[in-house]
DNA sequence: ATCGCTTTGAGAACGATTCTCATTCACAGT
DNA sequence: ACTGTGAATGAGAATCGTTCTCAAAGCGAT
């Protein structure tokens, strides 16, 4: 079940956008917020029971509507997860080359801050604007350095 | 042309998992090195004139061997750049998410010495064995920014 | 209950990537 | 140079993830 806390907010951030919280949409949104990790489009149609087709249609309205990240994989298929305003905090990405799971991890706040300031330095800089940043660590998860 | 300096060190990497630097795999490489940003698969099978089928294999080999790397874009098709080994120096991309073409950058030192700090000390906190980190920036380009 | 709009779902369509396999090529040994 | 062996090639078929299509169903407001 989508906890009702997040079922809020969500509900406003899709109303922008004339969409609406359908059965469905709470189904999808309740797998990605109890995922350990952000899941594979497949992966969600599994966990909420929901056709694939609407699944990859309600996965880029969620994005669409930022209620949804998308979260590179290392191959086969991107990831999803609640975008940060409506999950516990900000974090950042272990990404298994082996095996394609993804693992968050939350680095210190004094990296966070040295990267905020490089980051909002660049539209001056070379006129990029920018909307987010990525830092994911990539290598092996502790299950495929076992091999 | 594939610079001589390049080639070198090339056919060493490629040796060891008993690879050939043949002719197609030279003017794919020489693409990715006069490309002024990473290359999709199609860049680089036009800009070398090896048939696309060749150059998915051949790309996916070097990527392998550790001599390209695989940049991920903001949709459609990954792009590929030079191995840091093998180019120039150490950088980060900026991803524009309208157009999807990456660009290079190059952070504070500052930047890169907290971030290799944080990231060497992953694998003893959560076993996870480090090959390298990407740090990317998404947002709109100078270009799309004009519309 | 009715109207207008959104949503749904099954399958078709699509595009990027991988596979297949007969042919060609590169290098080592002679 | 000549030959043998395994690597590399390339055209098209096959595959796989993703998007599109469209008729049917659902939701909210009147």
């Amino acid at each position: 079940m989508l906890s009702s806390s997040i079922a809020a907010s969500v509900v406003q951030a899709l109303a922008v956008r004339e969409l609406r919280l359908t059965a469905n949409r709470r189904a999808v949104l309740a797998a990605l917020e109890h995922g350990q990790r952000p899941l594979t489009t497949e992966e969600v149609a599994v966990a909420s029971s929901v056709p694939v087709s609407t699944v990859y249609r309600n996965l880029a309205e969620l994005v669409e509507a930022g209620i949804v990240a998308r979260v590179a994989g290392a191959s086969g298929g991107d990831r999803h997860e609640l975008a940060e305003a409506f999950s516990e905090h900000h974090h950042h990405h272990l990404v298994c080359i082996e095996c394609g799971i993804v693992t968050d991890f939350t680095p210190s706040a004094q990296l966070e801050r040295l990267i905020e300031k490089e980051v909002g330095a660049l539209p001056d800089r070379v006129g990029f604007e920018v909307t987010h940043h990525v830092f994911d660590v990539r290598g092996r998860c502790r299950d495929c350095t076992r091999t």
